[in-house]
DNA sequence: TACGCAATAT
DNA sequence: AATATTGCGT
């Protein structure tokens, strides 16, 4: 498999040393220098490429334009770098777009990770406004519609498991396609029964009684939108399953113990409630989502992320961070883009704080200075997940062309392009029939 | 048509 | 392990 980034640079030094370093870690690479000729090689060639990496100050365009109309064309994830840190401009890229603000000059660090950005499948989609983006793991569009606005991407290969049937002959050539592009990814997320959700499960069949409780009521009663009647029989099944075993155990233990008298609690069945870490207690993670979602939105059934997704986010920030950000400590951390808080979260200690349309007041100071982005809100740094999609996607792997990466040194590299610059450009002066220069 | 259940798939 | 899907009898 193959992954291809389109890197954009008019210094032919450093668009030599990134490219140099891309394909060390595996990546293919297709270069331009200038805005226009990398335009074009996306309108002929889209399909070869997952992903752009480009500078920020290109001489034949305007700050924000190739990005711009990149994202007009196109759903690849952008990467910029520069050695720009202005902060305004730096979140004015990631507004605007931006998948992730790399800073000159890029380490290994930077670009190790970057296949991680492009998920998405690259495929060109037409954003219409309001109406049938739904890639919330089928949850409803009227809760994710604040956040879906304005962003490309899953709404045309997500919503398409309704149509399951219609794709008898075309199943041949889909297939095909996703053998060979790892980058599709076409898996609704499961549903993940929370606390929170199983609680208000358990609230329904508490108030319907055990009798009246039947999948279409429970449903309708735990009003939870984009839930599935099939999501609801599924865990109602394995939810007196677990009531039948705790029965027959404390019948077991009843006739053992000679305790006739004892009672047995309906609603306790699932290790969900009856483990301790669970029971009175919001683990970390539920708690973090819990957070998130008083954040973003009243709307509480958000939060389907498992504890094991969430670790992944974690470390996903910890991955991708941006390496260095002015004298501070500060970093700019990628955050989730379904959780309304979208763009990027500022701290000075680790911890990440988000923002967007709930408002941060390091971005909302550089809005009120009169920052003018576009799309505010809507834009944000994508990686692996959120909290309600994550570890469904295959993930993406170039493969390392270095056995240790660790011992992966850059001046190498430098030295090497620097070498093979200057051999470059004895042959082009000493070509009379070049009229590059 | 909805339901319950078991088996099976993912 | 958890959830989804399927097949079949009620």
């Amino acid at each position: 498999m193959s992954f291809r980034i389109l890197v954009v640079e008019s210094d032919p030094t450093c668009l030599r040393i990134v490219s140099k370093m891309l394909q060390a870690f595996g990546y293919e690479v297709t270069t331009a220098t200038r805005a226009t000729d990398a335009l074009h090689i996306l309108r002929e060639k889209e399909d070869e490429i997952n992903l752009i990496l480009t500078e920020t100050h290109l001489p034949d365009m305007d700050q924000y334009k190739i990005l711009e109309t990149v994202r007009v064309m196109s759903s690849l994830p952008i990467v910029v770098f520069s050695a720009d840190n202005d902060v305004s401009a730096m979140i004015g890229w990631l507004y605007k777009g931006a998948a992730l603000y790399l800073m000159k000059p890029i380490i290994k660090n930077d670009v190790k990770n970057l296949w991680q950005l492009a998920y998405r499948k690259k495929k060109r989609t037409i954003v219409s406004s309001a109406g049938s983006n739904s890639f919330h793991a089928g949850f409803s569009e009227e809760n994710a519609s604040s956040v879906t606005a304005g962003m490309p991407s899953l709404s045309s290969t997500m919503g398409q498991s309704d149509q399951m049937g219609k794709r008898k002959e075309l199943e041949v050539t889909e297939k095909d396609d996703e053998d060979n592009d790892n980058l599709t990814v076409l898996k609704k997320p499961k549903l993940v029964w929370t606390n929170e959700l199983h609680n208000r499960f358990l609230e329904a069949i508490r108030i319907l009684g055990i009798d009246g409780a039947h999948p279409k009521k429970i449903l309708q009663h735990m009003n939870v939108p984009g839930l599935k009647k099939e999501n609801v029989s599924s865990h109602l099944q394995k939810y007196r399953l677990s009531l039948k075993r705790k029965q027959d155990a404390t019948q077991k233990t009843m006739i053992r113990d000679r305790h006739p008298s004892m009672t047995s609690n309906l609603q306790g069945g699932f290790s969900q409630f009856t483990n301790p870490q669970f029971f009175n207690t919001v683990s970390q993670s539920e708690y973090r989502n819990n957070v998130q979602n008083n954040l973003c939105s009243p709307v509480s059934m958000h939060s389907l992320g498992s504890v094991h997704s969430l670790t992944q986010v974690n470390s996903n920030h910890d991955s991708m961070l941006i390496p260095s950000y002015g004298q501070q400590s500060k970093q700019l951390y990628p955050t989730y883009p379904n959780c309304s808080h979208t763009g990027i979260g500022t701290t000075d200690d680790g911890n990440f704080s988000s923002f967007g349309q709930k408002g941060n007041h390091n971005v909302e100071e550089h809005l009120n200075q009169g920052t003018n982005f576009s799309n505010v809100g809507t834009h944000g740094p994508i990686l692996l997940g959120n909290s309600q999609q994550q570890l469904q996607f295959p993930l993406l792997q170039p493969q390392p062309l270095l056995e240790k990466e660790d011992e992966f040194d850059i001046t190498d590299i430098v030295t090497e392009a620097r070498n093979e610059l200057l051999v470059m450009t004895k042959k082009f002066l000493d070509d009379p029939n070049n009229d590059l220069w």
